[in-house]
RNA sequence: GGGGUUGUAGGGUAGCCUGGUCCAUCCUAUGGCGUUCGGGACGCCGUGACCUGAGUUCAAAUCUCAGCAACCCCA
């Protein structure tokens, strides 16, 4: 009886596998957490459940409260003009393998062939080219969240390599001068890791590697994560681009002594790899873990009935009036299933609070109050449920943040060889000098078998040591990764 | 970029090698009714599938080819 028990209980758990076991975990979520339906039936196209959606509403939403601070929020064609697509040069390089291109109107050839935006340079800047006049339009900054298209030959991954990307927020802004544009690279930088911080999501911020900069940029500045299998998810760009693209579409300004300037700009951008990065780094076996300013459901409340509980229900329905009062995302769970098997769907869709009521609480005048991300369990006072409730909200995020920076330094290893690099990187990321240059930069990728995602910001990429190639000595330390 | 494996109810699987036993197995899910309810309840009655196309054959879930899709490994 006890093994039958025991295989039974065993089977209801591989409905999710371990996290240990990340790619297939990763799958299975996406499907059981209901945050995308993956059978879609075009390769690299995905699509979005009203309960991911949910969640992605909610953290785009973070997005917009923050760049809405100095940015206005518009919309461009989904369409681009050959003619426009193939000005910039190194550009057109980058992305011409890979893109959509609409050919027919109807049964008739289009004599200008439209391209599906891999991303929106091309489609925005013909138009910064009228809309620039004097150095008093400047700076502008716009972004905008659409979907683009990508025919990606790799391996697609749902909300990770994607052939449409259908959350891709994308700003551009223009610039009098280098440096003011160089300044927006780093407020870009540092709205995105606030950004990140409200998702309880740690990141390493580094240089992009020359050869590994954005088509067409200056500079490239990289925001990573680190995923529970090791590898690292890049999940923000910002880009300088100089006067790059000013040149091809012919953006200037009137500058005080009125002489035309080229403008300066930037662009950078973020896609739903922020929501791959906030499900993988904070799941768990027992399925999502949400930061309560993403959750759709933050609170929870399961009645526990033995026979005739009106008074039960009475004091949940009571409770969860309470707590809508105060703004918050309630669910009463009347559905006619035992108490264990909605903890187990709760668990599931990451609910950061669960409520329980049932004959010992009545009689206690208290509430049971589980937290997702611990699983701690405790009684406190009915009346006070307001006040425990938003409390635990703010713990629950920072206890998710602190594990996951946690984790995250676990596995960064500062090595002194090639040979230490490659054992590294099958756990996380490796810091290993490097002088700097390019040769010795993609020999080392060579040897190792990974990506040097840059110099990072702050301690981390100090330190002195010796190039593992060239044997200089140098002040600056690199960091690699495998990476998504 | 190269190689491999796979495609059967909403999900996971058995059957395929050796064509006919299969209007297809089991678990789960799901609809109805009743009894239940502090960590995945039980009974009864129901629902639901052979990826697409072509070929071989008296006969195809099973064999062949192509397409689409998924997964794994290597670079």
């Amino acid at each position: 009886m006890v093994t039958l028990m025991q295989v039974k209980s065993e089977e209801k758990k591989a409905s999710l596998p371990q996290k240990s076991n990340f790619s297939e975990w990763y799958n299975e979520i996406l499907l059981t957490g209901e945050i995308m339906d993956v059978r879609y039936p075009v390769k690299g196209l995905y699509v979005w459940f009203p309960f991911g959606f949910d969640v992605r509403k909610r953290t785009y939403a973070i997005m917009r409260e923050l760049l809405d601070r100095d940015h206005k929020e518009a919309l461009f064609p989904l369409l681009i003009p050959e003619t426009e697509f193939m000005k910039e040069a190194e550009h057109i390089k980058g992305f011409e393998n890979e893109v959509y291109w609409v050919t027919h109107g109807g049964t008739s050839e289009l004599d200008i062939k439209l391209a599906l935006r891999p991303t929106s340079e091309t489609a925005i800047y013909p138009m910064y080219r009228v809309w620039v006049r004097s150095h008093a339009d400047l700076p502008i900054k716009i972004y905008q969240i659409v979907n683009t298209f990508r025919y990606e030959t790799k391996h697609t991954r749902p909300l990770i390599r994607l052939r449409e990307i259908t959350s891709f927020k994308e700003a551009h802004t223009v610039h009098c001068t280098w440096d003011e544009a160089a300044e927006q690279v780093k407020e870009a930088v540092h709205i995105y890791q606030e950004f990140y911080r409200r998702l309880a999501i740690p990141t390493i911020v580094s240089k992009r590697p020359d050869w590994d900069k954005f088509p067409g940029a200056d500079y490239t500045m990289a925001v990573d994560t680190l995923m529970p299998d090791g590898k690292t998810l890049q999940i923000g760009t910002a880009h300088h681009l100089g006067t790059n693209f000013a040149k091809t579409f012919d953006i200037k300004y009137e500058d005080l002594n009125g002489e035309q300037q080229y403008a300066h700009q930037t662009c950078y951008g973020i896609s739903e790899r922020s929501i791959a990065a906030l499900i993988s780094v904070h799941g768990d076996d027992k399925g999502l873990v949400l930061p309560p300013e993403v959750a759709p459901v933050q609170v929870v409340i399961i009645p526990v009935l033995f026979g005739k509980s009106e008074e039960i229900t009475e004091a949940c329905r009571s409770v969860a009036l309470r707590l809508k009062t105060k703004g918050l995302r309630v669910e009463l769970d009347e559905s006619d299933e035992r108490p264990g098997a909605k903890y187990y769907k709760w668990e599931m869709k990451g609910t950061p609070l669960r409520l329980e009521i049932g004959p010992r609480d009545l009689k206690n005048n208290a509430v049971t109050v589980v937290r997702r991300d611990t699983g701690s369990r405790e009684t406190v006072p009915f009346d006070s449920i307001e006040y425990e409730v938003e409390n635990k909200f703010g713990d629950i995020t920072r206890n998710l943040f602190e594990k996951a920076e946690r984790s995250l330094n676990e596995r960064i290893t500062r090595c002194g060889t090639l040979e230490e690099v490659k054992h590294a990187i099958s756990e996380g990321i490796a810091g290993i000098p490097w002088c700097k240059e390019r040769e010795c930069g993609l020999a080392m990728e060579e040897a190792v078998g990974a990506g040097i995602l840059g110099i990072p910001e702050g301690e981390l990429g100090l330190g002195s040591g010796i190039c593992p190639v060239c044997k200089k000595e140098t002040l600056s330390m690199a960091i690699m990764a495998k990476t998504y």
